[in-house]
RNA sequence: GCCGGAGUGGCGGAAUGGCAGACGCAGCGGACUCAAAAUCCGCCUGGGGCAACUCAGUGAGGGUUCGAAUCCCUCCUCCGGCACCA
């Protein structure tokens, strides 16, 4: 035996490899444009269209973490098995490039935030492209491209044309810290969601657009789209729709009256008091002399609390008497009106007539300040004074009976809600109406690094939208993205050749200075994508007829109410407009779930990276350097966790193939996961498998097991291939991939140990693994003779009649119970079942004796025999 | 408090009315090797038994059914969302 056969021996020379395997197949898909979508209409109507879209991604200086590749990985498998099932493709990659992030890295490293989003997104694409992903990069946007964002200034054009967006005084979340207002979208519990810093009320003079417009439609519409019903319901619950009534109340000894809103007219007699917010107008003309100071003190002290404390002093209600009185327009009862601050300003009329017996906020105040609590509806366990009875279904009317004979007693809630309404309206006393939770939607902020607004204010103060023509207008530069010291927006630093404007009229102008926020850009993205290129429209009609409504958009949950409604808002308008044809952007929504990974943490809580760290077999972890005991937990991955996983080391390790395979076997992909690094060894040793199918790494030649002899369809190993197709191709569509990939193991685990294997079988198996693992199997493919790319044949189709077992297994149940198994034709008749069944010698044991009382048989699964 | 979703081996998970634990990880045993790695084969829910086998088992309790992880009721726990919205 020479030497050199010895180190053959011992040292494959050809095992998978995939970093020679994958950058290959990246420079051959690039060079040959391999994924581009045709622009052509003419070319794209000779096939079916499929749109699959992923949320794009904020392009943060932290680069991507495993949890962004997930979604693109699911979206990216979906694209290539669409693509070889003979659709054309449109599946793109984009970047929501304005935001706070980058104009605070600005500050901080004294850079442009233009500088700072394109190193970002080069750290992105770069990132993205090592996966393998099949994009179309030719249509690659930035939204903080003038070329893009001239657009989103046009669409701005059309809702400020439709008069949907108009500037109003109105009181603002502003948020010191940040030094700009911020959408109620953004805010909870009186902080910024992205940052948590406390956010107080002000009034100023802001942009707004009227979604409150579309709240209906944007409802309604909801009932029709194929999406999460955790999200739809999230988006309902924003929108806020109630029925009720409006009721006018006189006030006592005057001729003033203000309305109260009530989603329960039913319990106006149950009415025994109202209540205004501290910052309702009429609360200073109605209010006593003699409660005068105490109402002053307490108007002022609300409006000195920002909102975190008005709802952190939610526990205990507040309020102080007014010393006038409403008249109850339905028995002329003269009731007391309060100011208190759990009545909110804006929503309803700001007053509310209160009725302790049922509800419970106005239970408690009544309780707090001894007001009266009557019952107006019976049928509570309960003494109303105990607890308020807030049943509307099945209770019964009380002590509703007033003026001109008029009752509602004896009657359920809902008809006597009817009836009241009626009453009241006949009576000028008051109309059904529904009520939004949703508010208008504050479009401006004190910002930089945002679209500048394509408006201009006239020296007499006019507004002025600036004619299509002078767009874009393009952010001008400045040397310090502060508000100015007397708190004006960044952009009033510009010098006057950009903030003084000359109009065709002969007037001038300022320009705005505030800009659109971070969603605007995201709100019509997915349209640009269908024509990118675009210089005279911002797409092409014909081509977006073509391609919308989006197939496929997946992402995460955090987007539920934000982006998602805020897009389907403006896709609404654009309809409306004429420029889009469908009533809704996106037919499909997935949320992927997060991934999440192991933080080691040691008694004094400090974090320690999983590196320094050993797992023992009894489950403890351990410093490796000096022993001591830290304690694992499975945590969202943050830095300062130390539990980030980057998607690049994975790849040095694994390759990308084996990234994205492991993505998706982890488990569903709806649910939220731990990362776990042996996981994906585990895909890995799957994939090495498949490539010694059709390599002998000893060699380099081909598996000598190939055969080029037919596929024979009495092989167990074909009928395994057509329910591996089967499979995978049902699982792909439906995203449950994690179970596709457990099929093509256990493919690969029956093809490594068959006699025979054919080499059709195998060219079909990796038609299947292509669109999860595609390097290596447009590498496998090649080195089996094949010429065109893998990404450009036809996907396999299964027959169905291979997918069934000849012979199958039928379980012997005796009293729901497992006893025996019989292994018999696959077309057995019942009777014949049920005869084998009964004459199985472990039947006869388990009946001890005793007759069947009752038999039943499920073909090809079971024989359950009752005694 | 209200509205969603979920609870299955040591771990990720599979099975959505019909064989509980597919597939993978970890672990254990074996083959190959001087040895190790890699690879291949086997075992791997718990109790009892040398074994054949047997009993129990899908958060807890009850119900429907010939048959329940799966459907229904009550409860517990966890996750997500909303929360003075009249």
């Amino acid at each position: 035996m020479s030497a050199s056969a010895d180190l053959g021996e011992f040292m494959p020379h050809d095992s998978y490899d995939p970093h020679i395997v994958e950058p290959k197949w990246q420079e051959i898909w690039d060079n040959e444009q391999t994924f581009k979508t045709p622009s052509d209409p003419a070319e794209l109507a000779s096939k079916p269209k499929f749109y699959v879209l992923d949320m794009f991604p904020y392009p943060s200086g932290a680069g991507l973490h495993v949890g962004h590749p997930e979604g693109y990985t699911a979206t990216d498998v979906v694209a290539r098995m669409k693509r070889m099932q003979g659709y054309n493709v449109l599946h793109p990659m984009g970047w929501d490039a304005f935001g706070l992030p980058a104009e605070r890295a600005a500050v901080r490293e004294g850079l442009h935030p233009a500088d700072i989003t394109k190193r970002n997104i080069d750290t992105f694409r770069r990132q993205i492209k090592r996966l393998g992903f099949s994009y179309d990069w030719d249509r690659e946007i930035s939204t903080a491209s003038a070329d893009y964002y001239r657009w989103t200034q046009w669409i701005f054009l059309q809702l400020y044309n439709k008069g949907l967006a108009y500037m109003a005084d109105v009181p603002v979340n502003w948020c010191p810290a940040l030094g700009t207002v911020l959408a109620n979208e953004e805010v909870k519990d009186g902080r910024y969601v992205e940052t948590g810093d406390p956010v107080e009320r002000r009034l100023m003079r802001q942009w707004m657009l009227k979604i409150t417009e579309y709240a209906e439609r944007l409802l309604d519409d909801l009932d029709g789209l194929d999406w999460p019903e955790s999200v739809k319901e999230m988006q309902r619950n924003w929108i806020g729709k109630s029925r009720g009534a409006d009721v006018v109340f006189k006030i006592a000894d005057s001729d003033l009256d203000f309305t109260v809103f009530t989603t329960r007219p039913d319990t106006l007699f149950g009415a025994t008091y109202c209540v205004f917010s501290p910052e309702h107008p009429i609360v200073a003309e109605i209010t006593t002399a003699e409660q005068r100071p105490a109402v002053e003190a307490y108007v002022k002290e609300a409006a000195q609390k920002s909102d975190l404390d008005r709802t952190d002093l939610a526990k205990s209600k507040t309020g102080v008497f007014t010393g006038a009185y409403a008249v109850n327009p339905v028995n002329d009862e003269k009731i007391a009106i309060w100011v208190a601050d759990y009545v909110l300003m804006g929503y309803g009329t700001g007053a509310i007539m209160a009725v302790p017996g049922h509800d419970e906020r106005d239970h408690e105040f009544a309780r707090a300040f001894n007001l009266p609590i009557i019952e107006v509806v019976s049928g509570s366990d309960m003494p109303i004074e105990e607890e308020a009875f807030t049943d509307n279904q099945d209770g019964v009317m009380v002590n509703s009976a007033g003026k001109d004979g008029f009752s509602i007693d004896g009657l359920k809630v809902p008809d006597a809600i009817a009836r009241i309404t009626t009453w009241l309206e006949e009576r000028g006393l008051g109309t059904g109406r529904v009520q939004y939770r949703l508010r208008d939607w504050l479009f401006s902020r004190q910002r930089y690094w945002g679209e500048p607004f394509p408006i201009v204010h006239d020296d007499d103060g006019e507004v002025v939208a600036l004619d299509e023509s002078w767009l874009p207008v393009g952010l001008p530069a400045i040397d310090e993205y502060r508000p100015t010291e007397d708190g004006r927006p960044p952009l009033a630093r510009a010098g006057e050749d950009w903030l003084r404007v000359e109009l065709p009229d002969g007037r001038t102008a300022t320009r705005e200075t505030n800009t659109m926020p971070q969603w605007a850009g995201s709100c019509w993205y997915y349209l640009r994508f269908i024509d990118p290129h675009n210089e005279s429209e911002p797409w092409s009609k014909e081509l977006e007829n073509y391609w919308m409504p989006i197939d496929l958009y997946v992402g995460g949950v955090e987007h539920a109410v934000l982006h998602l409604l805020y897009a389907r808002f403006w896709h609404k308008v654009l309809y409306d407009c004429g420029w889009v044809s469908t009533k809704e952007p996106f037919g499909k929504l997935f949320n992927q779930g997060m991934i999440l990974a192991y933080s080691y943490r040691d008694a004094n809580g400090k974090y320690h990276l999983p590196g320094d760290v050993e797992e023992r077999d009894d489950g403890t972890a351990v410093l490796k350097a000096t022993g001591e005991p830290v304690e694992s937990q499975i945590e969202k991955m943050s830095k300062s966790k130390l539990n980030v996983v980057n998607p690049d080391d994975v790849i040095s390790e694994y390759g990308a193939d084996s990234m994205r395979l492991y993505e998706l076997f982890m488990g569903p992909l709806e649910v939220q996961k731990p990362w776990q690094m042996k996981g994906v060894e585990g895909v890995y040793r799957f994939l090495q498998r498949t490539w010694r199918l059709v390599v002998d790494e000893k060699t380099g030649e081909l598996n000598p097991r190939l055969t080029d002899a037919p596929s024979s369809t009495e092989s167990e190993l074909e009928r395994t291939l057509h329910k591996t197709i089967k499979k995978v191709t049902s699982d792909t569509e439906s995203l449950q991939m994690n179970t596709g990939i457990a099929q093509m193991m256990i493919f690969v685990n029956e093809a490594t140990t068959a006699k025979a294997l054919p080499r059709d079988t195998v060219t079909t198996f990796l038609r299947l693994l292509s669109p999860y693992a595609p390097h290596l199997c447009e590498e496998l493919w090649q080195r089996l003779g094949e010429e065109e790319l893998i990404a450009h044949s036809e996907w396999p189709d299964y027959v169905e009649a291979l997918c069934i077992d000849d012979t199958i297994t039928i379980v012997i149940q005796i009293n729901g119970k497992k006893r025996d198994e019989l292994h018999v034709a696959k077309d057995t008749p019942k009777d014949e079942l049920e005869k084998l069944a009964l004459a199985s010698e472990r039947s006869q044991k388990f009946m001890e004796g005793k007759p069947a009382r009752k038999v039943i048989v499920v073909p090809g699964r079971l024989v359950n025999i009752v005694v």
